[in-house]
RNA sequence: GCAUGGAUAGCUCAGUGGUAGAGCGGCUCGUUUACACCGAGUUGGUCGGGGGUUCGAAUCCCUCUCCGUGCACCA
């Protein structure tokens, strides 16, 4: 046992001990070693980007999975915690665009095309991307390094193309032409968690239009877009609108283009809103998801049944017409005036020419909601395009296992959140138009359809599709088709048969099959490319490759040791945000291919925000470097600080004060040590430690400081094990500070300073052993300072090597004395009352000491209620501060000496000449006037026969007790009142 | 609009029917040999407003106001 030296320096342990941590390979997990005794814990990290930076949210996220990891190794579990990155497909594109175009090196992606532009993202990867993982380990994080996964690595990309074909083959994927979120900006489909609606301050145009069959009748019309009106394909009304009810069937002109004034039909839906604007709605299909349902819905009306065959023909002919290039210009569609303007200049321009031509009515401010793209900042389009779909898998065990409490989530309310959302699943759309992701493994090939058996591909494989597309053709069967290219073993390619007919095709004799070939092989997919197949240019959603992380990351679809031992995992922690993004199809996918839930129990985090309650953002620039603050005030500092102002389900807002005070807990933990060390003693056992206590030498504040750490034990214990961290912290803020440094520390100077060796020694075998536990309770919070004092002081040294012997990460938990050993110790429940009865005299001596302004060591007297032990009294004066403390049964005071009641007696301040007669009188005039109150509350109650008859005995048993207390306190009182004249 | 969380001391929060609490801050005092990143004392609240149930409400019910979040709608 080496001294320990008179300040701590946190910069130097945390990285020393960090480093022997990974040396000794102490976060390796080994799943040859779970067993029936030796359970296993697992945790997977939420992968944050991989080029991201640490921010606090992954301080506050990462620092509760190291408390808990570390708890469970400390429970003898065998533990992995699984890190690893996330290649967060349009984020990291941006970034590297953004870094390229910056130093010049491109204007645009273009610049460089697709092959160059990835392999950038990699080059950039490579150099940036383990930042983060560098920086949680600064935190401390207990991860298995050894085990790091990154999104994009070949096996795991090997897993997302596998389970592409897989849900591709089961009919659950698809492509479409659909309505979706595009970014003008990034060129890609967008999900709809990742638009942000804004409010806006926008203007509703009201145009007019003339109704060709009865030219006095004009229709007002109100948008906030009049730039997609050369993309209108009809006028719709509610057919219940006795307004317009009568138009319907009838014609308007289209204002713009100016060039091109179509006709346009006037068509019934029901879902037109009467009370909104004038009733009268235009029909954009290729712009508004509801107008281009209204266009789906046109021909299944029961109007649409009794029409005319030029009536119908207009009606059928509706199609969306796309005014818009994607990147928001407006296209040649939109009409000579407009075309290449971008599509917010185009909505003047569009408004001016309404007014020129005499159809704008008026323009007003409108207060409306856009939708923002996430990323880019700017209002996304609802745009049509090719996109590849997901009907989503397993649904309804996902929805079951939290609803019926098989998982659980912490706080509780969020499963609320996810059912709902479950309950209304929409397709997923998994395509994004960029670069850098998993590219959707399909490969397409269209080809005449007499052409089939000379696909290029091998004649079996030619034949049998020929087959397939006879069958398909004639009696309308399946058109699919799985079978290997390559006869290499497992691997295949699945195929699918699309009829495009075109209208100068002769069908059916003369169209065109689009083959679609899945495959996640790469020799397969070699062999579809030699035979002119083309990859589909799309990759897949980034979240379309976390959502199989808890299993992808552990060697599926391989039953690997990792698997059998670590699925499902135990806890997952993350952020409500992503709820659905992420939590809610992972579960999915562990259902689909694990069969089994991916994780047990999820803790949702707060949002951090700065102490104003704002959230944290770059332009703000109120997101301190968490590196910064480490380095300022220590990893544990920052750790316990931010624990400490964590409740659950509460959001977190963040204050350097808290790390400031975590960094003094740290301090003190240390000087408490120290003083520990400081004390000598005459019979050290190994490593200096104390070894056992002798139980008849216990003292009333030995008893309590035991039955205080029992109860510390307990409730940290609980604490955890409910997810309550901010509790578990106060709760060892609270014992080590007040109960154990304030009190018994203080305490035990009676002793310490004595002569008594035999009792010395025992006092501090009492203090090894609280130490000793309160290390450990500490451990998960405070990594590395626990670790150097649990060393510095010699706990080591009687541990067996793999249970704290090397590292107090593997010390056994700490436990609560049970009833046999408190038996064995002689400690009664009632113990702890005989030191509190002390402690509160003690706090009424030194309330009497500050009212009279004394701060030098002064004179006390008690008049004891009971007769009280030399040790006690040594107690109690050396609390006191007191020089000397007189016990005297028969004490009479000098008139005006002040005095207290405490629970051992009156307490008296004999201050011969100096005391303020007036001073005190005062004081205990105002003690008598609270008292007074207290006593006519209680009094008032129990004089009500309401209350009395109506109340329970227990409770009226405790009103009698105060009534009882209160009036002897006021009686007392009243004599020390009397006493001062 | 629907759902959901919140409002308690200057600040951050505990407190689910029985005497309103903690930490921080403020103020006063203090170099008593672990610690001034400390110690002692002390000051702070008609528990968001209103109504109800009850002997008794911060706590249960109703209602209103304000703040937050999610979903839907947004011509």
């Amino acid at each position: 046992m080496s001294e320990l030296s008179k300040t701590y320096t946190p910069a130097e342990v945390e990285e020393r001990w960090y480093a022997q941590w990974i040396a000794d390979g102490a976060f390796t997990a080994d799943p040859s070693r779970v067993s029936a005794t030796r359970p296993a814990y697992s945790i997977v990290i939420p992968p944050p980007n991989v080029t991201g930076i640490l921010t606090l949210g992954h301080v506050l996220n990462n620092t509760i999975q190291d408390i808990l990891a570390r708890r469970a190794r400390m429970l003898g579990k065998e533990v992995l915690w699984l890190p690893g990155t996330d290649h967060a497909g349009i984020a990291t594109q941006n970034a590297v665009e953004k870094a390229l175009r910056k130093e010049g090196a491109i204007k645009h992606r273009d610049d460089l095309g697709r092959e160059k532009l990835v392999e950038k993202i990699w080059e950039w990867k490579d150099k940036y991307g383990g930042i983060i993982l560098q920086q949680l380990k600064k935190l401390g994080a207990s991860c298995d390094w050894s085990r790091t996964r990154f999104t994009m690595d070949p096996d795991y990309s090997r897993c997302v193309q596998r389970v592409f074909v897989d849900l591709y083959k089961k009919g659950l994927i698809y492509r479409g032409k659909r309505m979706v979120n595009w970014c003008p900006v990034a060129l890609s489909a967008i999900s709809d968690e990742e638009v942000i609606p804004k409010a806006q301050n926008s203007s509703m145009y009201y145009f007019k239009v003339q109704v060709i069959e009865e030219p006095d009748t004009w229709l007002t019309i109100g948008t906030t877009r009049p730039e997609v009106i050369p993309g209108d394909q009809a006028i719709a009304v509610n057919p219940k609108d006795p307004r317009y009810a009568h138009l319907i069937g009838k014609h308007v002109r289209r204002p713009l283009p100016v060039e091109n004034q179509e006709k346009l039909l006037i068509i019934p839906d029901e879902h037109v809103d009467v009370t909104f604007g004038t009733g009268v709605l235009k029909v954009t299909p290729a712009h508004d998801k509801a107008d281009l349902e209204i266009l789906y819905r046109r021909l299944g009306t029961e109007w649409a049944r009794t029409l005319d065959s030029f009536t119908l023909r207009d009606l059928q002919s509706m199609k969306p017409v796309d005014v818009m290039n994607p990147n928001g210009t407006m296209n040649e569609l939109a009409g000579k005036d407009l075309v290449g303007l971008d599509r917010f200049a185009a909505r003047k321009r569009a408004a001016e020419l309404l007014a020129e031509i005499g159809s704008l009515v008026k323009e007003e401010p409108y207060q409306n909601n856009v939708g923002y793209s996430e990323r880019a900042d700017v209002p996304i389009e609802s745009r049509l395009s090719e996109q590849w779909f997901l009907k989503y898998p397993s649904t309804q065990p996902s929805q079951d296992v939290v609803a019926k409490g098989d998982m659980r989530f912490f706080p509780e309310r969020w499963s609320k959140v996810y059912d709902h959302w479950m309950g209304g699943l929409q397709d997923w759309c998994v395509s994004r138009q960029l670069w850098w992701g998993h590219r959707v493994p399909i490969w397409v090939k269209t080809i005449h359809c007499n052409e089939v058996a000379n696909l290029g591909l091998p004649n079996e494989v030619a034949t049998k599709l020929s087959v397939v597309a006879n069958h398909a053709t004639n009696d309308g069967g399946e058109n699919e088709l799985s079978v290997s290219l390559s006869t290499k073993e497992g691997c295949s390619t699945f195929f699918r048969l699309m009829m495009a007919v075109d209208a100068n095709e002769g069908y059916p004799s003369n169209f065109h099959w689009e083959i679609y070939a899945a495959t996640d092989s790469p020799e397969e997919s070699a062999i579809l490319e030699a035979a002119g197949f083309t990859q589909d240019p799309d990759v897949l959603d980034t979240w379309f490759s976390s959502w199989l992380w808890p299993f992808a990351t552990m060697g599926w679809p391989e039953q690997t040791g990792d698997l059998k031992a670590f699925y499902p995992t135990t806890d997952l922690v993350t952020g409500p945000d992503i709820i659905f993004f992420w939590v809610a199809r992972m579960i999915m996918a562990g259902y689909e291919y694990m069969g089994e839930m991916p994780f047990k129990n999820v803790y949702f985090t707060g949002i951090i925000r700065d102490k104003q309650g704002r959230k944290m953002s770059k332009s703000l620039g109120n997101s301190p470097d968490p590196l910064e603050i480490i380095a300022k005030y220590s990893a544990d500092a920052l750790r316990f600080g931010i624990m400490r102002s964590a409740p659950l389900g509460q959001d977190i807002l963040f204050d350097e004060k808290n790390v400031e005070l975590g960094r003094n807990f740290c301090t003190k933990l240390w000087n408490a040590a120290r003083f520990r060390q400081m004390q000598s003693s005459t019979e050290q056992g190994a490593g200096g430690m104390e070894q056992e206590i002798n139980p008849a030498l216990l003292s009333s504040d030995d008893k309590w400081i035991l039955l205080r750490l029992n109860n510390a034990i307990t409730e940290v214990s609980t604490a955890l094990d409910e997810y309550r961290f901010s509790d578990a912290t106060q709760t060892l803020y609270r014992f080590f500070w007040t109960e154990y440094c304030d009190w018994y520390v203080e305490a035990s100077k009676a002793v310490l300073q004595g002569t008594d060796d035999k009792r010395k020694a025992n006092t501090l075998a009492v203090i090894d052993f609280v130490l000793g536990h309160t290390l450990r309770l500490f451990h998960p919070f405070l990594p590395f300072i626990t670790e150097e004092l649990w060393h510095g002081m010699g706990f080591n040294a009687d541990m067996p090597e793999n249970q704290g012997g090397k590292s107090i990460m593997f010390a056994p938990w700490p436990k609560p004395l049970d009833k046999d050993e408190l038996a064995h110790f002689g400690i009664l429940p009632e113990d702890e009352q005989a030191a509190n009865d002390k402690y509160k005299t003690v706090e009424l001596g030194r309330g009497l000491k500050s009212t009279f302004n004394i701060s030098k060591k002064v004179r006390f007297v008690l008049k004891p209620a009971s007769e009280l032990p030399a040790h006690e009294i040594e107690v109690l004066r050396i609390l006191l501060n007191a020089e000397p403390l007189d016990v005297d049964a028969a004490f009479t005071p000098k008139k005006g000496t002040p005095a207290s009641l405490t629970p051992l007696g009156e307490l008296f301040l004999p201050l011969d000449g100096i005391i303020d007669v007036d001073a005190e009188r005062a004081r205990v005039t105002k003690e008598i006037a609270k008292v007074e109150a207290e006593l006519a509350k209680v009094k008032a109650k129990l004089a009500d026969e309401n209350f009395t008859s109506k109340v329970p005995q227990k409770v009226l048993d405790e009103h009698k007790q105060r009534e009882a207390d209160w009036s002897a306190q006021f009686e007392k009182l009243k004599v020390m009142l009397e006493a001062l004249g």
